[in-house]
DNA sequence: GTTGACCTGTGAGCGACTCGAAGGTTTATT
DNA sequence: AATAAACCTTCGAGTCGCTCACAGGTCAAC
């Protein structure tokens, strides 16, 4: 029987930076076994675990929320409520951030639009950009 | 002919935190001289820095971008030319990561609404969360 | 003269990596 | 057998834009 992969062979595996698979082990979201020269071995168990933070993250969980559920299933109990409940959280926080974003990405086109038609400034003591201190948004 | 405004009334003024003003202070955004007492004293000059400085953070510029448009300025030059190609750089950013967003925030709600039919999983040893692990995103 | 509200500078914390340094291990070549 | 290349380790620090906390100085009112 194997004794599993090494960081660098898993990571190519799952498609990530071998230092986010560090990052991962040094927080304690996964705990691989050593071999007997200190090297991180990825057997069944933790590469599922690695499959599994993966999945999460890509579905917005923070490493905080990910690592909550993996306790959960740890002490033998179900991660689904709160899978269910943080999902909903991070949801909200994400709609957030898009709604912000799209605003930030609308004042910028706006900006870069008018800016068109506009030659630069001389510094004239007056202001700093007229580009910038002249673009007014509400 | 006064001193100029101390950190919290400029704040105050400015409708932003008085901490946020002490970080620009801090990382050498602004530099307002201080009284005999050592208060940072913001007068006229100071308080124009200050709304560039928001003015342009509303635009998507970062804090080292605005510290070269003040460096160009102070030089003597017109900060334009940097501020239109900062500005390229940045709107481009700021697509890439709201589309990424975009995309997240669609994972997100596929993932909670197909989570509404199914339910709680018990720890079985085959997964750690089959809410998670059987959402499957391409 | 003392309380309370302000101010100062500095250090650390956030999140999720990412990079670098200093050193140990293994493999391949000479 | 020596050595070089290519891996691995831990740990610390850097990213960005704040935000908060700490220890202490200043000032106006009572």
């Amino acid at each position: 029987m194997s004794v599993g992969l090494k960081v660098n062979e898993v990571a190519k595996q799952f498609g990530v930076n071998a230092n986010t698979v560090r990052h991962y082990v040094r927080i304690g979201l996964i705990n691989p076994p050593k071999d007997e020269s200190g090297y991180h071995r990825f057997g069944k168990n933790e590469a599922q675990t690695l499959r599994f933070i993966l999945n999460a993250r890509e579905l917005g969980f923070t490493l905080e929320d990910i690592q909550r559920l993996l306790d959960d299933a740890s002490r033998g109990e179900s991660p689904c409520p709160h899978a269910r409940e943080l999902i909903e959280l991070r949801l909200d926080q994400a709609r957030n951030k898009l709604a912000s974003l799209q605003a930030l990405v609308e004042r910028m086109e706006q900006a870069t639009a008018s800016w068109q038609s506009i030659p630069d400034c001389e510094p004239c003591g007056q202001h700093i950009c007229h580009l910038i201190e002249g673009t007014h948004h509400e």
